[in-house]
RNA sequence: GGGGCCGUAGCUCAACGGUUAGAGCAGCAGACUCAUAAUCUGUUGGUUGCAGGUUCGAAUCCCGCCGGCCCUACCA
């Protein structure tokens, strides 16, 4: 097999939050396909960086009060912690925030006007006076100028209409809640409908790209000119200032993709390699893991920008889907806003790993973790069927060792060195959801080999030791091979393994010809069972830590009162006219077509019984509000909804969607009360 | 509004337009006792979302509905 130079990388996780298991899905895929290509033999580097310029990193090192290089460096800490706990093993991870990121982006700027890409528009855009930015969409809120409907984002409303920003009424700035102005600046825009031509052929042409992805830009984009793509922000802007262009800065877009080029350029002088011979040398393969979410980026601007500044183009960009966790969206209200460390706390990175490759194909499609399913699984399968072959025959063989020469074994070490190319074009593919279920397929033949040639039995009758001798050479051979092959996966496994023979994995091809004459060192346990309730104790840590984590350290901020100035001064009187009471809340239930309302039923005492709609759907269960008491306005006017009158309101803060917090009585009030 | 993907057994998924639509898990019935309540054998279970069309032949191709997820470029 000739050897292939082969460059990888996974997405640039935003240095704004600490990794999930939605992420772990993309380095967890990746690092799979860098190891089974390292351990076929071909020279592969794997490289990352965080991402960590633009707005919102700006905002976030605000709002704790420190810089955005203490912020992103701190980040960065957390980030490589938490990819190593799940042996996500990077050659370099960097920053885009980096010398040599810069000076990339000034190579590929310099060579991008050159190509007569650049031309220069004015662009109007909402400015928080307040906070001194320009606001990104969904950072404005207000009416929609066509429908009226209140609280809505950016540039389209939940009734579906769209316009700019700068068109919603009453705009009020969610950074500080202040009215923003309308300004206008200069902005630089890269032409990309030049590169229209050479798009189209890259992206329809060849095995770049996933089929349906390939129909989707053509689709979606590449039927009309593709409108150019504004490059520039004007200060204040956390990133990098565009040399010619004083005041401005890159969009964090720009440099982003770039930083896979500077990761490269530092493992390259950490390592006495040419930078050139990766990025500038058609042998190199250049293989890109990314989130469906950021295709167009990664698919049409890079491809663009790698092409106008003459560098290596894409071999092929992997896409994958989201998460869910029992069919759901991640959400921090359910808990499965799982993050890694949080997972670390409970779980073996092992099961997340072999549970994602049994899950991952070709294709982009969401991925589901179902809970059960995941213990399930990765109980049968590596405890049950593989762990389990050594763990049933290595003891037999502890004082003798396997056997000197391979014994017969009825063709079963052959099947299995058979199937190594199968498994590696399920590997090569990112068909690993096939490759494990080749891998269970050996498994399952092991295990029932073991089961016929019944070495318990045989232990028995000391005049049967080599025949025991034997049968355990075959079943442990057999387990090995089967390790060699979930090495990419498993690396943990892989590595005890090699001690359980003295004899590291090393490569592939270690499952074509069986150990023989060698010690069994004595068996320890390689996995441990997963339990249904470390799960929920994961679930709980996390449900605790959105619930708990977060707000208890109030920062007092004034954003809440700059948004909704304290009213003008009222009576006790007027007071008195707004009638609360404390309410039982009898019935909760989901409204049909409704997006944000549940319906509860309340009773205020007595015969005194209310259906109100409250629109808290993003925020509480109805099965958790049952029984629970609620502060309810009982004198309010009734009001009809699409779904039904509203016979009153429940009290509660927050900005909306999960946002919302209702007022609950402490214990021993009772239904009926009035608060005053 | 425009677009992409998906819909197959209780669950998660397979099936170049070609035998009787298959696996794993779960379930059920046995066996075994070496092994981490692991393993082995057998077995129940499907009008392939609905309705048409093309074809000798459709889960697969085409059209229309229904349902789910997602994207729609100053959003990282």
């Amino acid at each position: 097999m000739k050897e292939r130079r082969i460059l990888v990388t996974s997405a640039l996780p935003y240095a704004n939050g600490p990794i999930h298991i939605g992420h772990l899905v993309e380095y967890i895929q990746t690092d799979i396909w860098v190891r089974f290509q390292k351990l076929r033999g071909h020279r592969c580097i794997f490289l990352c960086a965080d991402d960590t310029h633009g707005t919102a990193i700006m905002i976030s090192a605000q709002k704790h009060g420190v810089t955005e290089e203490a912020w992103i460096t701190r980040i960065n800490e957390e980030h490589q912690r938490d990819f190593a706990g799940f042996d996500v093993a990077f050659d370099n991870y960097g920053s885009t925030h980096s010398d040599e990121n810069r000076q990339l982006c000034a190579a590929f700027w310099k060579a991008i006007r050159a190509a007569g890409l650049v031309v220069e528009k004015d662009v109007t855009q909402l400015y928080d006076p307040v906070k001194g930015v320009f606001l990104a969409d969904r950072f404005v809120k207000g009416k929609c100028p066509v429908c009226g409907k209140p609280d809505q984002y950016g540039d389209s409303c939940e009734n579906g209409h769209t316009y700019t920003a700068a068109e919603l009424v009453e705009p009020v700035s969610t950074l500080s809640g202040a009215a923003p102005e309308i300004r206008s600046a200069p902005h630089l825009f890269i032409q990309i409908e030049k590169l229209h031509d050479f798009l189209e052929s890259w992206t329809q042409s060849g095995d770049h790209l996933q089929p349906e992805v390939a129909n989707y830009l053509k689709g979606h984009f590449l039927h009309e000119p593709l409108r150019d793509w504004d490059i520039s922000r004007p200060a204040p802007y956390w990133g990098f200032e565009i040399p010619d262009f004083p005041g401005n800065y890159w969009f964090v877009w720009f440099d982003a993709p770039i930083g896979y080029m500077a990761s490269t350029w530092q493992w390259c002088k950490q390592h006495g390699e040419d930078f050139d011979a990766w990025w500038r040398n058609p042998d190199t393969e250049i293989h890109h893991f990314i989130g469906k979410d950021i295709t167009y980026f990664h698919t049409l601007f890079w491809p663009a920008m790698l092409k106008a500044a003459g560098f290596n183009l894409p071999t092929k960009i992997h896409i994958h889907g989201f998460l869910t966790v029992d069919g759901r969206k991640m959400s921090k209200r359910d808990g499965t806003f799982i993050k890694a460390a949080t997972y670390l706390n409970h779980l073996d990175p092992s099961f997340l790993r072999y549970f994602y490759a049994s899950k991952l194909g070709p294709g982009i499609d969401d991925i589901d973790m179902n809970l059960q399913e995941f213990v399930n699984k990765v109980n049968s399968d590596l405890v049950g069927k593989v762990v389990n072959l050594a763990s049933r025959t290595a003891r037999f063989v502890q004082e003798t060792g396997l056997s000197a020469t391979y014994p017969e074994d009825g063709g079963l070490f052959q099947q299995g060195a058979a199937a190594e190319e199968d498994i590696a074009a399920a590997y090569e593919t990112g068909d690993y959801n096939r490759a494990m279920r080749l891998v269970m397929e050996l498994a399952d033949r092991a295990n029932a080999y073991v089961e016929s040639t019944a070495p318990w039995a045989l232990r028995k009758d000391s005049s049967k030791a080599h025949q025991l001798q034997d049968v355990c050479t075959v079943a442990l051979n057999l387990f090995r091979q089967i390790v060699v092959y979930l090495a990419p996966v498993l690396p943990r496994l892989a590595t005890q393994t090699g001690q359980l023979f003295n004899c590291p994995i090393q490569s592939w091809s270690d499952a074509q010809t069986p150990l023989v004459g060698v010690a069994v060192s004595p068996f320890q346990h390689m996995l441990q069972r997963a339990d249904m309730k470390e799960v929920h104790a994961m679930i709980e840590e996390t449900k605790a830590d959105a619930a708990g984590g977060e707000p208890v350290r109030f920062d007092d901020s004034d954003e809440f009162l700059k948004a909704e100035p304290i009213a003008p001064q009222c009576t006790i009187d007027d007071f008195i006219k707004v009638d609360l009471r404390v309410a039982r809340v009898i019935a909760a239930e989901e409204v049909p077509d409704a997006r944000k309302l549940l319906k509860l039923t309340l009773s205020l005492g007595g015969a005194e019984r209310r259906t109100v709609f409250a629109g808290i759907k993003a925020a509480y269960e109805p099965k958790q509000l049952v029984g629970s008491l609620v502060v309810v306005v009982a004198n309010l006017a009734p009001r009809q909804m699409k779904f039904g009158l509203s016979e009153g309101m429940v009290v509660a803060s927050g900005p909306g969607g999960e946002d919302v917090f209702l007022l609950r009585p402490d214990k021993g009030a009772q239904p009926g009360q009035r608060v005053h």
